[in-house]
DNA sequence: CGGAATCCCCGACGATACTG
DNA sequence: CAGTATCGTCGGGGATTCCG
C-alpha cells in the first residue's frame, strides 16, 4: 500500500461503490434508465422502498449530477438520468460481466492455469 | 425494474461491490497485486487494519477463490492472489477511470449537451 | 402526490487482550 | 507469527406516522 498510485485508485473505487452501491441506488438508476418518472412510479418500480430512503437516495444521486429533479406544474415531480448518470452504463456492463464469470469460478470450474 | 435482465444485474454488480468494497477489501487486493505476503506484512501494510478485521476480509476473498492462503512450513502463512483475482484489475482500472471522469463532472464541469 | 419527522434495529467495523 | 475472544460503537437502512 506503499503505492501512492493505487492508494489513489482505492479512492476512486470507493467512490464509485458509493455510487452503485448500497441497496437501492443501482435500482434507481437502473429503473430511470428506460425514462424519466416520478416519484411514486419509483417507489412501486423498486418493489417498496420506503419514501424516506428512496428520498434520501434520489438526494444522493442527484448531488452527483446522475440525475435531475424536475417538477411539473402541479404536485408532480419527475425523475431523469442525465448524461453523466447514462454514462455509467458501459461501466456496469463491465462490472457484469466480471461478476459473471466470478460466479462460475467460485461455482467450482478449474481455472488455475 | 419489472425489466428481468437488469435485476440479474443488480444481483451481479451487487457481488462484484461486496469483492472490491467494504474498506479493506480492495486495499488487500492492490496490496497483494505486487506479490504474495504474510500475515503480519498485510497488516501493516495496510496501515494498522485489526488482526480480526483482517482475518476475515482474508477469509471471505479466499471463499471467493480471490487469493489462497498457503501455510509454509514453520508458522508462517502467505497470502497470494490467484489468476481470477489478477483478473479483476482491469476492471479497476475502468472503474477507476470512469470515477475520475465523475469527480469532473461533480466538481462543477459543464456537461450537459 | 411528494415528501419530512421520529424512532428503532442490526450488522459492519473497531479496540483490546489473550493463545498455540 | 497468526490468529481468537469479548466487548463496544456507530451509522445505514427501515417502519411508521404526519404534512403541505
Amino acid at each position: 500500500m506503499r503505492n501512492k498510485q493505487k492508494q489513489e485508485w482505492l479512492r476512486d473505487v470507493q467512490d464509485v461503490i458509493d455510487i452503485i452501491g448500497g441497496r437501492w441506488k443501482g435500482a434507481i438508476l437502473a429503473s430511470l434508465c428506460d425514462k424519466g418518472k416520478r416519484f411514486n412510479e419509483l417507489q412501486r418500480d423498486l418493489d417498496i422502498i420506503t419514501p424516506r430512503i428512496l428520498t434520501k437516495e434520489l438526494r444522493y444521486l442527484e448531488m452527483n449530477k446522475l440525475l435531475v429533479r424536475e417538477p411539473d406544474s402541479g404536485s408532480g415531480v419527475t425523475y431523469s438520468l442525465t448524461e453523466h448518470g447514462k454514462s455509467l452504463e458501459p461501466l456496469i456492463i463491465s462490472i457484469v460481466k466480471w461478476g459473471k464469470k466470478h460466479r462460475e469460478v467460485v461455482l467450482g470450474q478449474p481455472m488455475e492455469v
